[in-house]
DNA sequence: AATGAATGAGCGTTCATTCAT
DNA sequence: AATGAATGAACGCTCATTCAT
């Protein structure tokens, strides 16, 4: 008997990201999507042609939804350190508000670098979309300096593109040792290392 | 027919060890390894007892065989950025090297990262072995800088472990882009990219 | 949407008969028959029950539309050598050329046998449509050679049913031969069969 | 718990072959096999890698084990219509025999040209095999032929050739009326067939 | 020390069929 | 008349593992 539910590809791609989050691609077997949303096999197989077509989609509703929204006008709004710290974080939490959002009341237990890595690597066309959107971040930070440099809160001469580009690459280190060490908890252990990187590298410079 | 080599375990190992790197622990089978190995699968199984056990001991064997080597006395040795970068790229690339003389002349189709986060997620004990790696790699970092600051080469003031940390965070992030982007010829790149960050780094400072 | 097709009924049964010809009954799925009709798998059960009437419906339709066409007073016409061949060959001819106008300009690689005797080891009651179909053509054969006889074109004294039996069967191990060897171009190979067989039957009697 | 048979394999073989001849390939699933051998799916795989794999090895089993053995002197022997019914009949009778005591006791529900020409049409490889055992079915008939001509046993004139290659199909197409009509009691009813089918053919010629 | 026969659970996928709309 | 969501059993095949030899 076929449901009513319109959201049965929403039901899918939803449960299926939280799978694949928590053990990874590989590690997720259609008999774990049945059990967990509750369809058939079949009724899984109609909506997404193979589990590949299914990892694609996945990956891309998970950047959709989570996708770090940019500021029309940086740097009106980001004129020091502090100022930097807020947007950044207001940004970030806003990103792992939706996130969660997204995920609903399901508990998840997170292991995303997995997910990440596996994905890419079983998928040519997902590393594409992942530059892209590494590319999206840094351009972000780069209206972030942008700002604080016309408002001279960084020490004359450093170059901006120079500065971004640290600061991104500092942060996405310590990305990685935050989802190494932390499997529960990540949101708040997160927010502190990105407040604690910014903070450090604030002295630094 | 007993084949001549004395060091089966040590054949397992490295075929394993080369096979994990390429494909991903979960992708690697038994036939893949009686296949590469040129043994029986019963043969596999009377050195390592699961294939748990199995990465767990490819796991500690890079490790082993590839752990960066500490200086003796660093400060005597890192005097200014010049000979910072010389020694750290030295030692990068005698740790490349032993990883290359390793594998030896297989061809070796690199996707690091996944192998190393499938790795941790497969199973617990190694992400501590991994912790006191990182830590490790820190340690010397802070040698390195404590020299620098011993002949003034850095602005006063500024913290050293701050600035170890700093630097290391970026580096990983600069490794994580580069293994996003390159299968090949990763030598070279990571090389440059090692480059790329620490002269960046101390424009930035 | 509602197709313009009035004739979905033959739309189905000239499609799934391509099909069962090209890849043989248990190679035809639903799937290939909702690619290949622009129905769906609804329409398709909404005509027939299973995909087992589907298969007796398509054998019925495909012998209704491909019976040879017996003459009226075949001993009128066959006189000789040359109008028994004439005749024979006219008629495989047309059947032939029914078959061609029935498939219309699909491209068709055909593997016939193998669906002729996968329907009737599905189906028992196949069996006896072809028995039928046997004793309707060799009814035929009895014609021309009663013709032959009248006109005192074989030798005295051989028995009518028995040539028309040996040169049937002859003609059925002939077609065999074709139908294993050539996929592509059999309206020209079967021809020049039934023409060598017929000749070579003559010379043998 | 390894078994010490030695004839797995062979078991494999001849379960196959009598579950292909009575369903058909496409028919037999692996569930079948492991339910008629009495190993694991497992087992089967470890000694073909595929059901195309086993295909062709059950073919080749089947056609070595059931060759018509060729007299190395037939115009000795063939002298005469009656020789020649009784070496042909011989020869039918042993291939039978060695067929049936190939089969064992096992039960034989025969649906032959169902497998023959699935094989066939599932592998390309089969066809050049069956091309060559019609060969040499027809270069036995022409021994047969021979020997009638030396011994004046056949009208003057006749093409020796032409003579075998037409019985050979006669007897081709009647072998498939046999197997069309009849599944049971098939090796009577195909000798029975092999006799008419000769008497016939010494009568028309 | 090393083999390879054998297991059985599980994999991703396809199947014919049902039925509310 | 026609759709397409949904089912659930079955498919061929691979897996890590066991164990008698």
């Amino acid at each position: 008997m076929p449901k009513i539910t319109q959201d049965t590809r929403a039901n899918i791609l939803l449960t299926t990201l939280q799978l694949f989050l928590e053990k990874g691609y590989k590690n997720v077997s259609y008999q774990d999507l049945v059990k967990h949303t509750g369809l058939s096999k079949g009724a899984i197989y109609h909506y997404f042609e193979s589990k590949d077509a299914l990892l694609i989609a996945v990956f891309e509703f998970l950047l959709e939804a989570t996708k770090e929204p940019e500021n029309e006008k940086p740097h009106e709004i980001v004129k020091d350190q502090e100022s930097f710290m807020k947007l950044f974080i207001a940004g970030k939490t806003k990103q792992i508000d939706s996130f969660k959002k997204l995920m609903g009341n399901k508990p998840l237990k997170l292991n995303r670098l997995l997910f990440f890595f596996e994905a890419i690597s079983e998928n040519q066309q997902l590393k594409q979309i992942l530059v892209e959107l590494s590319k999206h971040e840094l351009t972000i930070l780069e209206g972030y300096f942008a700002g604080l440099n016309m408002h001279h809160a960084i020490p004359k001469g450093k170059d901006i593109h120079l500065l971004a580009e640290s600061l991104y690459w500092m942060l996405q280190g310590g990305e990685m040792s935050v989802f190494f060490l932390q499997e529960d908890d990540w949101e708040d252990a997160i927010i502190k290392m990105y407040q604690k990187t910014i903070t450090d590298f604030f002295k630094i410079i």
